[in-house]
DNA sequence: CCTGAAAATGTGACCGC
DNA sequence: GCGGTCACATTTTCAGG
């Protein structure tokens, strides 16, 4: 089964009814996800292994409060990245749990990442390993002010 | 049954490891979540709820291929927003799917949004909006080079 | 996409450490 | 408190239509 890499994929109300479902609680059952929709239990499954096998639904993952274990500090970092020697980079985003995520993007500031400390401390010596690689730009994140959401159905 | 809203929570090791699973494959049972941590499952389900209650997780998301659904304009845009009325701010966020993320942060800019488009265009007119409020910085991004990821166990 | 039956999982009461 | 066992309800899976 040929999985298209790059293009949209048809979807009708169901599917998006479903990805909706799951975006909000990805462990429900099956079955009440198919009482949601509307379907049998086994017509949802059957659209859920597509979606995922098309690569619709890339992963299922619990969030969690980042104060709660032990995180309380969450920073936004911008970093200018000179030249074109990114091994070493990935290098430490593979080693540093704490880096949560990382944008390559357009403008003069390459990476946006976002990083998670135990502490002031803690983020000064992450952001001490960052600035080896080039100028870095740190705001620290009062407020996260929006749920956890997805794109929705156009 | 009262809930600390501020305060980290003492975590042991079967509780980080399950953390991680969950982190990592948010819809595998609770059986087998029980076999990876060693556990039988109605301990491991009486840790889940436990940490669901704690407020330690505090979701279940699915993960959506944002092209894929047709959304292949990915961009952060850092908003300056003079003045303290954040409550027309608010009610953009609200209606507004395309904006995935918002976090309020120190430094000169306020606001740093995750904004996902159909088009550039759209991008444009979604840009423009959030320009009504104040002066913003766009940057398109080309990659996300880190596959999602939570904190990890100290 | 639905039904239906067998296997696996979820749930909660109860016991032991 | 914390985890294991067991019985019963629900869900998952897969055949067949």
């Amino acid at each position: 089964m040929a999985v298209n890499l790059d293009e949209a994929v048809n979807l009708d109300d169901i599917d998006w009814a479903i990805i909706g479902q799951l975006q909000q609680e990805a462990r429900i059952s099956l079955s009440e996800l198919g009482r949601r929709v509307k379907l049998s239990s086994s017509a949802t499954t059957e659209r859920v292994r597509n979606l995922e096998s098309l690569g619709v639904i890339t992963g299922y993952h619990a969030v969690v409060d980042l104060a709660k274990v032990g995180y309380p500090v969450l920073a936004i970092v911008r970093l200018k990245y000179p030249g074109n020697r990114h091994q070493p980079l990935r290098r430490l985003l593979a080693e540093r749990q704490e880096i949560l995520e990382c944008l390559r993007t357009t403008g003069d500031d390459c990476y946006t990442l976002k990083v998670a400390a135990r502490s002031m401390e803690h983020l000064e010596t992450l952001v001490d390993e960052l600035a080896g690689f080039g100028s870095t730009t740190t705001n620290v994140v009062y407020s996260q002010t929006l749920a956890y959401r997805g794109p929705g159905h156009p």
